[in-house]
DNA sequence: TGCGATTTGTCCGTATGTATT
DNA sequence: TAATACATACGGACAAATCGC
């Protein structure tokens, strides 16, 4: 049930050993089976994953440069850990972002652009009905990333990505905790018709508003897990 | 007389071959040195830099993140184009960047932090005197930095950072070039003047103009760079 | 302070996989 | 289709740096 690879990502992405280990590892670390703060060695990493230390090695810098691993030389690879006062650098950074965006791709925007943006609002709520909560994570990221493709800024996309992975973590842990109240149907209805609509202003807005919803709770989830 | 290094970077980076190569490689591109399109090959690139192929495809992986090469698996490896969309994209988000960044770091800032500023002008107006276009331009870099800095938001940073051998890039271009204006000293004073200041949003309308100063100049630079 | 033990960084030879001719 | 060039990957080896005693 690997969906998630066609949605989120382009599928013509040929495929290599360290591009294999990279997906491991992230999915692992996001999904926090790889603890934060958790020492990680080559050799033993490589023989794990079935792996030369080469493509390895590789993997580990492409994850270090999403901030998913810290690698200081010589000494130590350990898994990111994330702070209380990361998770709310990232939602001000987010808010902003996906502002931007919008500015950006608010004149190029056309009708199929549209049909795909509904499509994906489709696809969310269909992952929802399935209860399978990976699906709709990164279905619900794939809904968010629409105006970023459509911007066609390049540097503006790369900063995106940098922050999908953390964005998946926050949710994960959103949706691992006992409340699990997550966000409503009707508020990515809401995001969408007026991503279609003609008011900027009320978009950007409405980002705010969609954004700080979740933070507020996934704050009490960090501090929770901090303490223990 | 590699100042630069000091000055842009933190020093207290252990030094590897990858992370030398990456340097190299990096200067030789942001200085046209490597032509934009050029097709290279792993075995013999690791010739001529004298170093085996692991740490030189570790050094090309950060180099395809800065956007700095294009590398397609099994394909090709080649050095990134930079097509005038690029630029117009570069500069856009940019402003918003450099925006954000003054909104984050307004309440953070310190008489220290002002003195650091001050200090960086000072350096940038030495190297002016000096007649060294490479350092001018690294201290003009680090320059805008402070306020990345200062913001304390590491996405933000990163984000910065990803935009900063694209931003050396285009400040050759535009110093290489026969006019050779480039900003005055006037502008970055003023720059320094409004971001000690306390009216954050005549900072952020100067960011705009300063900006947008340089776009035209550079823009025709890369039109008649790309008829040849 | 110094000395092993461990791990990382690097090199080399070779084999396999992929794209291009 | 085969041949070629090159990227990718493996395994073994050694040097360099770090850490603990």
């Amino acid at each position: 049930m690997k969906l998630s690879k066609n949605i989120a990502f382009s599928p013509l992405e040929s495929r290599t050993r360290s591009s294999d280990v990279v997906a491991s590892l992230r999915r692992s670390i996001v999904l926090g089976i790889l603890p934060p703060g958790m020492r990680l060695t080559e050799t033993t990493l490589a023989e794990k994953l079935g792996v030369s230390r080469q493509p390895l090695r590789e993997a580990i810098r492409e994850l270090v440069y999403l901030g998913l691993l810290e690698d200081t030389p010589y000494k130590s690879l350990t898994v990111r850990k994330f702070t209380e006062k990361d998770f709310v650098n990232l939602v001000d950074f987010r808010i902003n972002l996906e502002q931007f965006s919008f500015q950006c791709c608010w004149e190029k925007r056309t009708s199929s652009d549209f049909d795909d943006l509904r499509n994906r609002l489709q696809l969310l709520n269909d992952a929802r009905s399935t209860n399978d909560p990976g699906e709709a994570i990164a279905r619900e990221i794939h809904l968010h990333s629409w105006s970023f493709k459509i911007s066609q800024n390049e540097f503006l996309l790369t900063a995106w990505r940098r922050l999908v992975p953390h964005l998946e973590y926050y949710f994960h842990l959103r949706h691992s905790s006992v409340s699990g109240i997550g966000p409503q149907k009707d508020i990515h209805n809401e995001y969408v018709r007026l991503a279609c609509g003609n008011k900027l202003q009320k978009m950007q807005n409405h980002i705010s508003e969609h954004v700080l919803a979740g933070k507020d709770e996934v704050l009490e989830l960090i501090k929770m897990t901090a303490k223990e």
